[in-house]
DNA sequence: TAGATTGTTAATCGATTAACAATC
DNA sequence: TAGATTGTTAATCGATTAACAATC
């Protein structure tokens, strides 16, 4: 439909997502770009462009009324509709995960949990037991599934990852430290926190290296 | 030193840092950008541009020597120093980062985990004890520390950010669902899972649309 | 109506890609 | 030397910011 929204833009209306959500819980009614963006520091001009890419939420003189924007943001998002996920790899990132509750809020509902190792089988987080691997064809043929998460280390989830995809997973959040090699009917969002880490390291060190600590 | 390098760079820097060690692993001694570029599906135009930011580590006519280019973005990166890390906030993402080896290999290594769960106190994770965060300000003024990983719910992590700034933290790993407001000369890095689950789910989303499911 | 603020076009800025001379 | 490939400048492309007419 839309043409062309980059990613950059998505990230920003995930983050105008949580600001309205917010606001709407002290219930302020109203906001303009101006407000906004002195709360969220990015310019004006930024926050009505993105809004501008999906079509005219506001209204002139006024500015935007928080509920009906955080709704609309909502349904651009495609928080308005279910989202059955399973979990692939039971370790601690993937519990932390599990049990984060936030993510119901925008319709991620976890359907099923696997690990491959068996010493888990059976053991429930979340009220789901943990299953076996090898369980999956079978599960994904009767289950309607959109989003895999994927936390096993890197040597299981390529191999995983296939195995997801042959059996008709089209969405990957992909926690393992590799490029997931997908077909481009699948949708790969990656999490690599070491990358992450990293950036850190790097302006804690470009920050010292030109602020030239003595003392 | 150098001047404005953006944070794409540095993402990317990361990510070459990843694949130079693999194929150092795999016995590669050296890479033009052009094969690099394969492999990595970026332009090859890109990888040269973004190592010049930092001066010429490669060769005309041979390309760049894989160890040598390896430890030099690892120098830039900051992964020549040790870099000391506290956790606040011993739950299921905590521990999960907590027994990440990957981080290691960077120099990040954990000194200290916090939590407030008096239940918690004492017990260990990877042989550090968790400790109360009445202790912080004691542990700080003993202990060198860089950096901090904020994995405590949002409604705690505000105000331990403070805590942490005001006992000389400069540098802060935020995994809670806020932007923390913290003075300039210290460097947050933010990881907001849940907006990388709502890019997830807008593509997923589009490409549907794009797609026009039938059968 | 007058004031405010959007939607949208135009101007600027930055990042990516292309091209090629330098050089190993 | 000839071939390959870098380092680097120039061209293109895209994203951000500024400006302002439309309009509530």
């Amino acid at each position: 439909m839309e043409k062309g929204i980059s990613g950059a833009v998505i990230r920003r209306l995930s983050r105008y997502y949580r600001y309205l959500g917010e606001l709407t819980e002290k219930k302020v009614e109203r906001i303009s770009s101006g407000e906004l963006s002195r709360i969220m520091h990015v310019t004006a001009s930024q926050i009505r462009q993105d809004l501008n890419n999906f079509g005219g939420f506001g209204q002139q003189g006024y500015g935007y009324n928080v509920k009906y924007l955080y709704s609309e943001i909502g349904k651009i998002l495609g928080l308005d509709f279910q989202h059955p996920m399973i979990l692939l790899g039971a370790g601690n990132l993937g519990t932390a995960l599990a049990n984060s509750p936030d993510f119901e809020k925008g319709g991620f509902r976890l359907v099923g949990i696997f690990d491959i190792n068996p010493e888990l089988e059976g053991i429930c987080i979340r009220g789901l037991p943990i299953r076996m691997i090898s369980e999956l064809k079978d599960f994904l043929s009767s289950q309607k599934v959109e989003i895999a998460i994927l936390t096993l280390p890197k040597e299981q989830a390529a191999q995983t990852a296939d195995l997801l995809i042959d059996n008709g997973i089209k969405a990957i959040w992909n926690f393992a430290h590799i490029d997931l090699d997908t077909p481009e009917d699948v949708i790969v969002e990656n999490v690599h926190l070491s990358e992450s880490l990293m950036t850190l390291s790097y302006n804690l060190t470009e920050y010292r290296k030109t602020h030239d600590k003595k003392s």
